[in-house]
RNA sequence: GCCCGCCUGGCGGAAUGGUAGACGCAGCGGACUUAAAAUCCGCAAUCUGCAAGGAUGUGCCGGUUCGAGUCCGGCGGCGGGCACCA
């Protein structure tokens, strides 16, 4: 199939996709079907449907679309229940991209930015979304940013706001500071340079303070997806432990010990070394006696700061020549500086023991360290247990310990702890993983973070009058660095405090910042303060959240805490922002590439289907083979994409909205298939040419449907269930499924009397409406002319429970739990009747050949077990 | 490396521990047509058998159970996240 067919065949009713999606989407405006008051009525049921606002990158993508119709289905469906939906959208319009754009091509992050939007909010309303379009904004509108610098403030007043020191990645030639992406091996994606670690002192979100709350509250949270929860609990890493300290045999620039964290003190008579991140003062100290030493602490600093690239690299270390001594057994060990300690975890030191710890061990048999094991497991030989290339972390018992031998795990922990404190060398804690959030970035377009720097009198925060702190226009990106340090004049300003000259701070925020609260601020979005409180009181929480998997961690645990944080501050009363929480999958498609191994966008290929079932392509228009590579997610450098807006125009937005639910269940990868879009486009014509073909037949609007057409009625009620409960479930393939059922039902039923067609051809409509509305539309228009109702505004239908109830069961019949026969019974035939039945089928004699029966099963409504 | 998922016909998938493969896509056969497209009817997990039927089958290995795609343990493959991409 390639081109829909404009004007072929006259005699066939086709629908319109073209004249009827635009007139609906007109219709939906005129009577306001989606607009909400700031503070609803008190007896209104209110419902906030919210999808993650995208990046205005140009064009909506795939991953789009289906974020969007999902998010609408739930919109819709949630209204025709009664609800009164919330379902705003703007734009997530701070970032790196638009910096990219303003150094490739000279145009300015703002108009480059504003100009996508408009470019993809008319996509988005091509798709006939229920938005309520008069709440959006951008983040980076200065109404928006200006409300954010005020947050900031007054975090900063509640203490929230914190100037520290740390890392980042520095390009030695470019001057700037580099996002994780931006370093490819370690060097600098421009530049090429070898990345640097280099100190700042930057701007911090406490984050911490909250670690317990947002861990506890995770319990609360029943509409998320455990593995959600899951992964928030693992990022935020409460862990019991012990700090202590080693004293040093001598100290060093004045230190006289090193302090660690463990999280198994059981182990520490199997120490064979101590070893601190190369960001440690130890580490500084050694480097500045030994040049080796100060080589390596260099090498560890050009791998950057991802916690990925730190972890995958090879284990190194390097003996400072320090010693430490055992705080049980006064011992000596040496301390190493190691590339696979962190210096934010803990106290950036650790001591190690090769034979309970597969990184010690690995390390340990690099550099020839001693591994005592001291944890035996159950029924191991303590003369003869070793370990090998495997660290032993079960559950054992405590061996080759002194004082801790014999107990469990647990048992040992906590007496080494209790020994520590007595000795004053240590004490158990509670460590956590997680971090304060480094909000600054060295860049321009982002949200300026609103204080000023004055010799005299420190950090000032921009007094309230000043706000918002507005980004300069002219803006050079010809130079290295950050344009707003570079900018000749913006940076200087009075001081609030004193009058004298000061800085203006020159650091933006992390985008995280502008997304961690716009869903606060669609309940309000043009108030002249962050947040009214009535609306949000009212609104608060965010009842659906849908969006990728991608943002599991990060954006909705930074969101968790900005809505603490605004508690604090009395801007919201609630903690949690998001109520319920859907992690869609993402879109895929086969990825192409031609004879010299470049990629080729899906158009640019022609297939080709042999015999035997291979698919072969070669390039459109030639016969330049092309090599048809693995399905993975779309991405613009594989070229693998699809453009929703070319779909929409050439199918119409049911079809792409239609195709993309029924696919697979909405929180797996999907793939986008080109056939399986016509297939929808296909049902769509159908859907239109069921209820023009059936009209002449049909009685009047609000005809009884007839009790002979009792079989279509089951149908239409089972499937008002079954979709329904498809809807509620987010299994919106399955309720897809159930209305191609349906479909189908209905036209195999052909000598149903009209009333009942009727109430099977408006139930149809309805059911669907949510996943097509424009159809919907049209259908219902057609089947009750001149009512001027819409769907959109109508109540869900609901199933006659009378017309759901079986009258009979078909039951397996299975012989050790094998499939011998099936047999209908009457729906309440008694058991000893269903055995019997089950019994008399030749089949089910034949598998039990004579031998005696052991155990009889019924499961009601199921299944029939005969044991012999 | 660490944390978290996923794996079912040719393909996407369905299936409260109870008939595996609903529904769709692709395919095949037929009707309609001068022909094609569109549409309609039918077939279809694999192997075996004329058929009735039988055997096998939900990534792999093992376990629990009358019964496992589903629960448990181990392994493999693929994907998401790892704090400056959004």
């Amino acid at each position: 199939m390639n081109d829909i067919p404009a004007s072929q065949d006259k005699a066939a009713p086709r629908y319109d996709f073209r004249a009827a999606e635009p007139r609906w989407q007109a219709a939906w405006d005129e009577r306001a079907c989606f607009a909400v008051p700031d503070v609803p009525p008190a007896e209104a049921k209110k419902y906030y449907v919210l999808e993650m606002f995208p990046y205005p990158s140009g064009k909506i993508h795939m991953g789009h679309v289906r974020n969007y119709t999902l998010g609408d289905v739930v919109a819709r469906y949630k209204r025709a229940r009664g609800h009164l939906v919330m379902h705003p959208m703007g734009w997530d319009a701070f970032g790196l991209p638009a910096e990219n754009a303003a150094r490739e091509r000279g145009t300015h992050p703002a108009k480059w930015t504003y100009a996508n939007i408009a470019n993809m909010r008319e996509e988005l309303k091509r798709m006939g979304l229920s938005l309520e379009w008069a709440r959006e904004f951008a983040t980076c509108d200065p109404e928006y940013y200006g409300q954010q610098q005020k947050l900031l403030l007054d975090f900063w007043k509640a203490g929230l706001v914190e100037r520290k020191e740390s890392w980042v990645n520095w390009d030695p030639v470019d001057g700037t500071v580099l996002a994780n992406e931006q370093v490819i091996d370690g060097r600098g994606w421009r530049s090429g340079a070898l990345v640097e670690k280099k100190k700042l002192s930057q701007w911090f979100l406490a984050i911490t303070k909250f670690a317990p709350d947002l861990l506890e509250a995770l319990g609360g949270l029943d509409r998320w997806p455990e593995r959600v929860k899951l992964m928030q609990s693992n990022w935020i890493g409460r862990s019991e432990g012990a700090r202590l300290k080693f004293a040093l045999t001598a100290p060093v620039d004045g230190m006289a010990d090193v302090e660690v964290f463990t999280t198994r003190p059981d182990t520490l008579f199997g120490m064979s070394f101590l070893a601190v991140a190369a960001e440690h003062p130890i580490a500084a100290a050694a480097a500045a006696r030994d040049s080796k030493a100060a080589d390596f602490v260099a090498e560890c600093r050009s791998m950057g700061t991802s916690e990925a690239v730190i972890e995958q690299a090879e284990k190194k270390g390097f003996d400072t020549g320090f010693r430490v001594k055992h705080p049980f057994t006064g011992q000596e060990y040496p301390v190493w500086i190691a590339n696979f300690v962190l210096m934010e975890y803990g106290t950036g030191a650790i001591f190690g023991c090769p034979a309970h710890d597969q990184r010690d061990l690995d390390f340990a048999r690099k550099y020839g360290l001693s591994v005592t094991p001291v944890v035996l497991p159950k029924g191991a030989d303590p003369a003869t247990f070793a370990v090998g290339n495997e660290a032993f972390t079960d559950d054992g018992t405590a061996f080759n310990s002194g004082f801790l031998d014999g107990l469990d795990v647990a048992a040992s922990k906590r007496r080494a702890i209790a020994e520590l404190e007595s000795l004053g060398a240590g004490q158990g804690v509670v460590n956590w993983r997680l971090r304060d959030w480094g909000v600054s970035r060295q860049r321009y377009w982002g949200c300026p973070i609103p204080f000023i720097h004055c010799d005299d009198c420190g950090v000032q925060p921009v007094p309230d009058d000043q706000l918002p702190v507005r980004l300069p226009d002219d803006v050079d990106f010809s130079k290295p660095g950050n344009p707003l340090d570079n900018h000749p004049t913006w940076k200087h300003v009075a001081c609030p405090n004193c009058g004298k000259p000061a800085r203006r701070e020159t650091d933006t925020c992390d985008t995280f910042v502008d997304s961690s609260w716009y869903f606060a601020r669609f309940c309000s979005p043009r108030a002249a303060v962050p947040v009214t409180k009535a609306a949000v009181d009212a609104w608060l929480p965010v009842d659906q959240y849908i969006g990728g998997i991608e943002h599991a961690i990060l954006h909705l645990l930074y969101s968790r805490f900005f809505s603490r944080a605004m508690k604090e501050t009395g801007h919201l009363s609630v903690e949690e922002p998001f109520a319920g929480l859907f992690t869609q999958g993402m879109v895929q498609h086969e990825s192409y590439k031609g004879a010299d191994g470049r990629w080729l966008y899906p158009e640019e290929v022609e297939f080709s289907l042999a015999a035997d079932g291979t698919r072969s392509a070669v390039v459109k228009g030639g016969n330049e083979p092309v090599t048809i590579g693995r399905v993975e997610a779309m991405s613009k450098s594989k070229r693998n994409t699809v453009d929703p807006g070319a779909i929409i125009a050439k199918y119409g937005a049911d079809t792409a909205r239609w195709f993309i639910l029924s696919d697979n269940p909405p929180d797996r990868d999907m793939e986008w298939t080109e056939s399986g879009v016509a297939g929808a486009y296909r049902f769509t014509q159908r859907v239109f040419r069921m209820v023009e073909n059936a009209l002449p037949s049909l009685p009047p609007a609000g005809t009884t449907p007839e009790a002979e057409g009792r079989a279509l009625r089951r149908a239409t009620h089972r499937c008002i269930a079954t979709v329904t409960e498809a809807l509620e479930t987010f299994a919106f393939n399955v309720a897809v499924a159930r209305l191609y059922e349906f479909a189908n039902a209905i036209e195999a039923a052909k000598d149903a009397p009209g009333g009942a067609k009727r109430e099977a051809l408006e139930m149809l409509a309805r059911l669907a409406a949510p996943m097509m509305p424009h159809l919907a539309e049209e259908a219902w228009s057609m089947l009750r002319p001149g009512d001027g109702s819409l769907v959109a505004q109508m109540a869900w239908p609901e199933a006659d429970p009378a017309l759901l109830v079986a009258e009979s069961v078909t039951l397996a019949v299975q012989v050790l739990g094998k499939l011998r026969a099936t047999i209908e019974v009457p729906v309440g035939a008694g058991e000893e009747a269903i055995f019997a039945a089950a019994e008399a089928e030749e089949n089910v004699q034949r598998a039990i050949a004579g031998k005696p029966i052991r155990k009889r099963i019924h499961v009601p409504g199921r299944v029939v077990n005969i044991v012999v």
